[in-house]
Parts: structure tokens; sequence; C-alpha cells
DNA sequence: GTATCAATGTTTACGGCGTAACCATTGCAA
DNA sequence: TTGCAATGGTTACGCCGTAAACATTGATAC
């Protein structure tokens, strides 16, 4: 017992990290970010409270850490959805539609990501999301750069926009609501179209 | 002293909703929503923490209520920005430009409004600032109720999403940057235009 | 005018929170 | 084997939201 390894409880947990994020990223998507408290994301690894802060400085750090893996997540799922476009248009609309769809399936995750309090101030485009807006804008803007910038940041105001609303209630949610804010053609335009 | 009723400090405020109201008002902008406690307003009002249970059944309903001035501060300068344009496309470019730059300069009372935990679902229209969009859209959409419903959300998501980016210091904030975003002509350009 | 009562305030107390200070156990390296 | 750094636990502090019980007051009925 004293070697004892597997469902045991022993004093070192072995990789609490990871126990931590895990059942942080669960409790978040249960109850919401706001509802969340460093005791219970404590008492949910089977640890004390203060076990935590051997792995994080506060309980600030804790939901940095659960909020970058919301944006790495959210970034998988867009280059998922882009991955069978074609060409620029194609892609723009399809990581745009996977932004929403993603935070309306992960909504106490996106919330966190993107509303908890004092968590957002800074490092504002170093994901694989911030990658494959710029790439595709560059792409619409037919690589002039200013237009490219002035188009990524409406296409991500409307997307996060459009996700923030959503959630919060204000603007009925669906899919067919979802593609027909999203329209591409309406919004970007090639010239002689209507 | 007994009837004495100018500085001295009564028993009963007066009017101490009104006065837990404009504290919380304050509060909000020097330290933004979440550092607000309902103890902290409470002795910025000079009463004691329960006294305000008085007049809010709990915390939840003093931010409601907070929230509700945001909405009607915000209801405000957009009809105010409103006033002076002819065409609904002017109109239409004004209220919302006027959304964002009432968000960046009143950026704890935009967030509460918006974003504090559990208050925004529920009554999604029921403002000025969404009769106004309903209006402006209507003429842009010449009547056409569907297309005005996606072009009212279009734009909604759109100025939303914007406010929150720069709140959130994820997009540089400025004037000029506000008004390439918001470009009317280029989201919902005329006919054979460019 | 005075009694009465509803409205409005205060005091006290409870459990939960984040976290600082200090103590316990353990695995690894010399 | 020994010793130390890494990792865990216990206790305690002040803050929070709020329930319960009590105090003061202004208005209304006689």
């Amino acid at each position: 017992m004293s070697t004892s390894q597997s469902t045991a409880r022993r004093y070192h947990h072995g990789d609490l990290r990871a126990a931590l994020l895990g059942e942080g990223l669960r409790l978040v998507e249960e109850a919401g970010a706001e509802a969340l408290s460093l005791r219970e994301v404590a008492r949910a690894a089977g640890v004390s409270a203060t076990a935590v802060y051997r792995h994080f400085p506060d309980k600030r750090a804790l939901m940095m850490a659960l909020a970058q893996e919301g944006v790495r997540r959210l970034g998988a799922a867009q280059t998922e959805a882009a991955a069978g476009q074609a060409d620029a248009a194609g892609g723009f609309g399809a990581i745009g539609r996977a932004y929403v769809r993603f935070a309306l399936a992960n909504p106490g995750l996106f919330r966190l990501t993107f509303t908890y309090p004092g968590l957002a101030i800074g490092d504002p485009m170093s994901d694989a999301a911030a990658t494959l807006l710029h790439d595709y804008a560059l792409g619409l803007a037919a690589g002039n750069e200013a237009r490219a910038r002035i188009i990524g940041v409406r296409a991500w105001s409307l997307v996060h926009g459009l996700a923030m609303l959503m959630l919060d209630g204000r603007v009925p949610d669906s899919d067919v609501a979802i593609d027909a804010v999203i329209d591409i053609a309406a919004i970007y335009p090639k010239p002689g179209g209507d």
C-alpha cells in the first residue's frame, strides 16, 4: 500500500495541474464561469483548496489557463471548418460560422474566454484563430494589407457580436439565423453584384 | 437637533434607492462591475449593508437596475447622434458609431449592461436603442420586414462585437477605426457601387 | 395631539470565498 | 542513506451575500 499507485489516494496527485484544468473546464460548462470558485475546482479534483497555489499563483491565473484552452479549441474548430473550403470567400464564411457555432456549443468556455473580468487585456493576436482570420482577410482583400485589416476587424466584430448577442438571448439563435447574418456575398459583394 | 434635517445624519435616508443607484453607477465606472460589492455600495451611501435589501431583493436586482440605466443612457446617446441625420443610411451609421463610442466612454457601465453574469437573458427588445435600430433597418430594407430583421441583427452584431473587442483591448480603439469598420457603403452598398 | 403601524433602517450571525502562513509528505539526487 | 525541493494539507484572516431579529421613524386614524 505504501507504493500503490492505482486507485488509492496518494499524497501527491501525479498531475494535479492537468486535473485542475480538466475539472475547471467541466465546471465552467456546467455552471458558468462566474459560479466557478477556486475551492470548488480543488474539491472536484479531490484536493485541498490551497494545493491549487502550487500550480497557479492565483485564481486569475487558473482562469487564464482555462481561457487559453478556449482559444485553442476555438482555433481548432475553425481550422477544421475551413479545411474543406476552396477559395478565400468560402473559408472566410466557414470560420465565421464556426466561431458562432463554437460559442453556442460551449457557452461557458466561450464566455470565460472572452468576457471574464480583466482576462482579455493584452496579447490580442497570437493564436490559430487570429492567423486564420488574417490569412483569409488578406485573400479577400487581394493582398492589400490595410484593407485586409479592416475586413478582418469587421468580420471578427460581426461574428463576436453575433455570438454574444445569441448567447445572451438578445437575438434568437439558430443555424439559419447564423447563415443569414454571416452572408459574405451581402457584406463583401463583388463589383456588379447586388 | 431632534428635528434637524439638513446635514445631520438621520435614521431614514430620504431617497436611498436613488442614492444607491448613483453610487453604484459611480463605482462601476471607477472600478468595474465585477469589483462592485453590495456592501461597498451601501458604504458609499453611508448606510448599513442590509439596508440595501429594503430597496432591492438581492444584489442581482441592484445590478439589473444599473444595467437598465445603462440601456437608457445608451439609447439617449444614440437618439442624440441620430438627430442630425437626414436619411436612413446616415442615421444607421450614426447610431452605430454612437453605440461603440458610448461603450468606450462608459466601459464599466457598458460591460455591466451587456456582460454581467446572468443579467442579459430575457427582454431583448424593449428600449429606445432597439426601436431606433429597427426603424432605421426598416428604412434601409425599403420596408421589407424580413430583410430589415437580418440587417438589424447584422448591424447590432457588428457594433456590439466591435465595442467588446475594443473594450477588451483585442482591437486598437480610435474614432478612425470605428468609422472604418462601420462603413455603411461597404456593408450595404447600393447596386452598382463598389 | 396621540396611538399605531408600515416603511425603512441597524446589528448580529452564518457559511463561502480568495489567499497568506506555516506544517507534512514525498520523490529524487548526492 | 541522507537531505532537499517539490508538492500537498491545516489553519486563519478579512471580505462577501444575505437571513433573522430588533430599532427608529413618518404618516394616518382617532
